[in-house]
DNA sequence: GAGTGGTCTAGACCACTTG
DNA sequence: AAGTGGTCTAGACCACTCA
């Protein structure tokens, strides 16, 4: 079906292009003329596998330079709306190939946002050497770390342990931080840069332990979230939160790139 | 005088300042320049708050046209590295609020890269109105629905429950598909556009139905997902996926901008 | 070989913020 | 008032790919 389309399109040449939208806006020309033609794929007036007129064709319609509308259609396709390739000219990409990603925030700010009453009780903290007792893989055996435990209650109730390990190798002021006013994690995201961060979430049943300090029965369903960041190569931190499943839920939402650029204006 | 304040002022700032590395890669000058900065900060060599010579001192140091630079440092504030303002220069950013984000996908890809079998059943699909036994509270009333219910498997083994509800206001196609070599969410994936979506991940005890259907025990923790995708406005699907905790997890890597730049060369 | 996108330059004007 | 970043132009050259 979408054959047909560029067949009798190819055949027609120039008659099949959707009108050339007017640009009237205050904001920059080439942030116009991204939109206006964000919006023809997103209508479907320009459809997957469409060929684009060329960079020089586009300026005489839109009126401005090729520069300008090199700008704009170099954007959409940096943000996968197009492909384009040397001499191969531009095309509407086929898959928005978008992946849905879920955000991770700080438990803190999530419970404040809902409504409620932030607290958090250190439960542990100690200075520790990497293989006694604690072993973290990726750090060299003998370093010292920073080992903490950390409940965080909403409104009086525990919703979630954190039990952390901090490299004191990378982040050595931690060793002197209270923690009096701001929790481990809240001051570890405004102190510590990172490059890379690997999360794995799951749910589990609660053991014991589990069930003790957060105040459930055991077996109850909890995320169980693990966090390993790293910078330039070097471990920094490793973080397991456990939520009981009933109090807590992770939730965000996605919004394409395009959508984002489509909503400043409508 | 201003003049001398400016030259003191300058005379300080060019003393602090790192040595310009030298440019002799490949790429084009404009990615050669802002990893060179990006990795100035990342190194340590720029701290947050630290500002930056102006545009045209950078052009005669690399020995490029103003707008090289310009491309360049531009992009870093896209990215968030650097604030910059008019006429208040150009500064390093204070924190990096890079957030943590979790990549979901399809569960046939997962269970493939992780060497497993994959095979999915439908379980259930039939043609449904809104609010005649099921409901969907972001579509209207009396709207055709195509309800799906199916079953992923790996190596033959129950990990998933999808049940979907699909728009077939705005999916008319979905209901000929007979599903027999793709899956609905891939389906999906490959011929709908969304702009938004709306992800709740949590953690629930399997009740009789979800045993019975997952092959597991009452009571067994099990990762629920939700995701309500929109387009342009209109709803276009809602699904619940339902896994057994110890046989799937999330994972993925989170990688920030600025480190992916890097990479390129290092 | 010809056409397309990718990059770069030199110069210009404007909007905004600071002193 | 002056300096800064943001944008735009006209023109140029190159790399790549297609016919």
């Amino acid at each position: 079906m979408i054959g047909a389309t560029v067949r009798a399109k190819l055949a027609e040449g120039q008659a099949a292009e959707p009108p050339v939208p007017a640009l009237d806006g205050p904001d920059p020309l080439f942030v116009q003329i991204k939109r206006a033609i964000a919006r023809q794929i997103l209508r479907g007036e320009r459809r997957a596998g469409d060929r684009l007129p060329n960079e020089e064709q586009l300026a005489v319609q839109y009126g401005v330079s090729r520069q300008t509308v090199h700008k704009a259609i170099a954007l959409l396709a940096r943000e996968g709306l197009l492909i384009r390739r040397r001499r191969a000219d531009t095309f509407v990409a086929l898959g928005r190939q978008d992946s849905f990603v879920l955000p991770i925030e700080d438990i803190g700010e999530m419970v404040t946002r809902a409504g409620g009453r932030y607290a958090y009780r250190i439960l542990a903290r100690e200075i520790v050497t990497n293989g006694d007792g604690v072993h973290w893989p990726d750090l060299a055996q003998g370093a010292a770390m920073l080992r903490l435990e950390c409940l965080h209650l909403d409104n009086g109730t525990p919703v979630q342990i954190e039990r952390r390990l901090v490299n004191l190798g990378i982040v050595p002021d931690i060793a002197d931080e209270p923690f009096a006013d701001t929790p481990p994690s809240r001051w570890l995201r405004d102190h510590v840069p990172w490059s890379t961060a690997e999360h794995t979430v799951r749910a589990v049943n609660a053991d014991a332990n589990m069930a003790a300090q957060l105040g459930i029965a055991p077996g109850t369903a909890c995320l169980s979230i693990e966090r390993r960041t790293v910078h330039l190569n070097r471990p920094v931190t490793q973080v397991h939160f456990l939520s009981v499943g009933e109090r807590f839920a992770l939730s965000g939402a996605s919004i394409t790139s395009t959508a984002t650029e489509l909503n400043r204006s409508e």
